[in-house]
DNA sequence: CGACGTGTTGATCTCTCTCAATTAGAGTGG
DNA sequence: CCACTCTAATTGAGAGAGATCAACACGTCG
């Protein structure tokens, strides 16, 4: 269920860099709807996609750890669809546009992993929007502390056994999950008075992974008797 | 900002046809949870991809018209992480997994296609996304009119003059925006006494397409200045 | 002709939003 | 070392968009 890049993943992706760029916390990568020809991987830190309504209504699509692809989504020549900022200090490899199409010209296994990292970010987003679409605001932080639990502890030796870094404020939460700052702040604390779990000068705890992953409905197969569908 | 599929971008995919499938509307492509080595392309009709909860409750993560691609967002031995349905009769153009490692070797043109193709369809779901965790019902329902009136239209000779086939019930709409059926239901019909669209025996018609696309804040850039990002 | 699926509308109910105020910590300048 | 400022977290109170519950209309179909 949970697929992650690995650090193969990664250095393939790097053996293709043009150059590496570094940002410190709080920046702004790719600007919404600004031409970008750039393709970029996260080699270090935290980052995250958003898309903003014009009134400021911000929502974040998906959140970026080390190892993900960032800028497939725009068309070769076109403007970006989504804003991408730092959430950490950060290191970016960098490389153009037309190199994808290099890419799979010179390595069908690396396009062929480009495609498939692509396929499962969507699938990241998918997650997203079941949560916040039908998740009331209990079982969207749940589901949302669990993924990126497990996503960030994959990334780290002990497996997340002491915590992993979670450098999200709960406005991130709040437009990640499609619900307010003030309610977030709410529900986490009721989860945390519960003792599922404990964020900590910026890392996460699991305290009860189990009762979260209950809370999300994650691992939720046994698929319930499917509604007459159409 | 609204890439479709080209009628050539189907025919590359068909030239890999394994065999054909044709189901009829309200069918099961694709069972959440169940393992399912085949790719498809939707070569007519219409079908829509979704997730469940183990109560029942249901988001449609994307809608999917002639020309889409399903399945690779699940890896390569894996389960299928969201249902397809069919909405319409629909045909599809088989595949099986393998193919698409051997897809990306024979042809890295076609491979760079594909990458691309899924792309694209993340943005789709991106842009689900963005409604869903961010805009109201009026706005939701409109974004969602406009957006699969585009489409269609792209798919015919006349560009959606006289209308264009809209076969989703109110309770799929209400299941793609997050909203219940009763509400979507009001909604609805609130924007079609104003004027702004008509839906009749399955056609969509755009009374107002202006009107809609700034309720829906489509188009809405100028981008407004960014709230402090981190 | 009764059963069923879909659309429609009214009447509550409630989850979540908005508004407001307070606390705590980090950084700055005097 | 201490005011001052700014951001993030927190909590309470009231308001509201949307959910849920209930009926009913209409067309299709066996």
């Amino acid at each position: 269920m949970f697929f992650e890049n690995t650090v193969k993943d990664i250095e393939v992706v790097q053996s293709l860099k043009q150059r590496q760029l570094s940002l410190p916390a709080g920046e702004m990568l790719i600007l919404e709807g600004q031409h970008d020809a750039r393709l970029f991987t996260l080699l270090q830190g935290w980052a995250f996609r958003f898309k903003t309504l014009s009134d400021g209504r911000r929502q974040i699509l998906s959140f970026l750890l080390a190892g993900d692809f960032i800028g497939v989504q725009q068309k070769m020549a076109d403007v970006a669809a989504h804003g991408v900022a730092t959430l950490t200090d950060a290191v970016f490899c960098v490389f153009q546009r037309d190199s994808l199409w290099e890419l799979h010209r010179q390595s069908p296994k690396l396009g062929f992993d480009i495609t498939w990292l692509t396929a499962h970010e969507e699938s990241v987003v998918d997650d997203s929007l079941l949560s916040v679409g039908r998740r009331n605001a209990e079982e969207r932080i749940a589901a949302l502390l669990i993924v990126l639990f497990k996503r960030a502890a994959m990334l780290q030796a002990d497996g997340g056994a002491a915590g992993v870094p979670f450098p999200l404020t709960q406005q991130h939460m709040a437009d990640g999950l499609g619900l307010s700052l003030v309610h977030t702040n709410k529900t986490l604390r009721k989860l945390e008075r519960l003792g599922l779990h404990r964020i900590d000068d910026g890392r996460l705890h699991m305290l009860n992974g189990k009762a979260l992953a209950r809370l999300a409905d994650l691992f939720g197969d046994g698929r319930p008797a499917p509604r007459p569908l159409v």
